[in-house]
DNA sequence: CGGCATGTTTCGCC
DNA sequence: AGGCGAAACATGCC
């Protein structure tokens, strides 16, 4: 579920916590730095940020990072922003929690039951940081300009799409909306980064600013025209019929359109 | 049982 | 030195 969508998601939904003072924390401390719930306890948190696919919670004291790998999401004040879920059954058991944090209102004196913030991770592959170095990453995928592409591909010169999947190249794009920035610039997934033009390096970086957006609003990187659905089936285009391709490019499966992808 | 999964890190090899 | 690709990580689902 996690791409930058699902960050962007969680990060605007988690505006609600701004100026709350963080009460109690609770972690799986085999996600979580040494020392973690006492650093983060009793600080005010200040904002909350997004930076590729990690959502950052600044306080006045350090700065939580989450990443939530493959299977993490969030939960805000009891309430799931995005509900389309990884698994069919068994879909939110405690044990998977990884984080629970409560906060105080500035009035409120008695602690709420319900975890203000609380991420839940079947397969564990998320993390939770502390002021986490971001210097890597490169430009993000929802505001991507081509210059900034141009300057993330640097001399890079493998497959297209394991290349954006590279945060230190784009910020923020996952598997499958890098398959769908592809599909509708119109650019195969093994085209080698320096094969390249102009046009191409154009059509990837405005794909990444009007199409990602769209997602974005119509709820997250699973609702694109190559949504979960279209993946499996690999059935016609959706853009012009012809049969779909799934194939696997460096070990993540790739969708795509032979007839319109070049 | 084998294969697959929206991610990141590590390691060996150019 | 830095890029590339495979493997590892951890767990659940079909």
């Amino acid at each position: 579920m996690p791409e930058g969508l699902e960050a962007e998601i969680w990060t605007r939904a988690a505006q609600t916590l701004v100026g709350r003072t963080i009460e109690r924390v609770w972690c799986d401390q085999r996600v979580a730095p040494p020392g973690f719930v006492d650093l983060l306890n009793g600080s005010t948190i200040g904002g909350v940020w997004r930076r590729g696919k990690v959502v950052l919670v600044e306080t006045d004291g350090p700065t939580l990072g989450l990443h939530f790998g493959m299977t993490g999401r969030l939960e805000i004040d009891g309430a799931a922003p995005i509900t389309r879920l990884e698994y069919a059954s068994n879909r939110d058991r405690a044990a998977w929690d990884r984080l629970r944090l409560w906060t105080k209102a500035t009035n409120d004196t008695s602690p709420s039951e319900r975890p203000a913030l609380r991420m839940n991770d079947p397969r564990r592959l998320g993390r939770l940081s502390l002021d986490p170095d971001l210097s890597g990453l490169g430009a993000d995928c929802l505001t991507l300009s081509a210059d900034e592409l141009i300057a993330g591909l640097g001399r890079r010169s493998g497959a297209i799409k394991p290349t954006l999947l590279d945060q230190a190249v784009v910020a923020g794009l996952g598997n499958l909306c890098a398959d769908e920035v592809l599909f509708h610039a119109g650019v195969a997934p093994r085209r080698p980064a320096d094969s390249l033009t102009g046009d191409d390096i154009d059509a990837i970086s405005e794909q990444c600013r009007l199409r990602l957006p769209v997602m974005l609003a119509a709820g997250g990187s699973t609702h694109g025209d190559l949504s979960p659905e279209v993946r499996a089936a690999v059935g016609a285009c959706p853009l012009d019929g012809a049969p779909l391709d799934r194939t696997s490019i460096n070990g993540r499966t790739a969708v795509w359109c032979p007839a319109h992808q070049r």
